[in-house]
DNA sequence: GATGCAAATACAAATCATTTGCATCATTAT
DNA sequence: ATAATGATGCAAATGATTTGTATTTGCATC
């Protein structure tokens, strides 16, 4: 697959390239953490650029849906936080402190799955891993 | 620690043991795999006590505070599961066809855990891992 | 067993994140 | 340039959870 910009992987999706939708993914592009979708809402009104809640969430949803943006929970949130699909899988290391979110590349579990899969029979398709505890300035504290 | 009724427990904790406390307690205690609020009132009219669901979320909220009780997020749900705190350290395997719970008592991330320390300087207290998959009946569809 | 007080409950209303209906507007294929 | 389709704004709906408040209950004490 030959690099695309934003805008053609856009069109190959049958998306229309709307000022919104652009401004959504240059700020997720340009996070290496996952945000809310009131986050994006704030940074993009900081943009001078007006937009509804409503626009944001019905823009993430339909790039989950395509695969450019990967929506997840993460555990004590009652909110969601989206990111740019880089296709890399990865896991995160939240703060207790002050709740940032740190991504982490490296993924121990590739064999415990094949292990639970012989155990269970169950098919599995994927999983979840995130760690917590405090980051260095929240652990002085 | 000696074994203890759940209602010495309560009492050691500072609750008053109330129908309510010990209904929703006896129903957790029962399953192996979290469930939620709605399900655990439903659960308790079902056994012909009047209930308000608003007293199982108050419920539910002292009991993970003193510990008795587990509240956990799962991906793709936006609502909470609660199980009975035995107070061994779980993973859950989700079907992802018809959503039904299984928990996993082997966890292959203590040493990741001390990986992740030294690589970040995080003080790491937990993590969360979750497998999401196909049980064996929804793997036929 | 009766009493008092703090904790627990019911009920309705509030909240918070997210979703939806609908009229209007913008993007893109033709 | 135009039409068709998708995107947006706005307000209202939703669904899970929380909260305010008046009332009730558990339980330590008399």
């Amino acid at each position: 697959m030959k690099k695309m910009t934003i805008q053609e992987d856009l069109k190959e999706k049958g998306l229309k390239s709307t000022k919104h939708r652009m401004a959504i993914l240059d700020i997720l592009v340009k996070k290496d953490h996952p945000i809310s979708a009131e986050q994006i809402f704030f940074e993009i009104q900081e943009m001078d650029v007006a937009i509804n809640l409503s626009t944001v969430y019905r823009n993430l949803e339909v790039l989950v849906e395509k695969s450019m943006v990967t929506k997840l929970t993460l555990s004590g949130d009652n909110r969601s936080v989206y990111e740019y699909n880089r296709m890399v899988h990865r896991h995160y290391l939240i703060c207790l402190g002050c709740k940032k979110i740190l991504a982490i590349e490296h993924c121990p579990i590739k064999k415990y799955e094949q292990q639970i899969e012989s155990e269970t029979d169950y098919k599995i398709v994927g999983h979840k891993l995130d760690l917590y505890g405090y980051c260095p300035e929240c652990r002085e504290k």
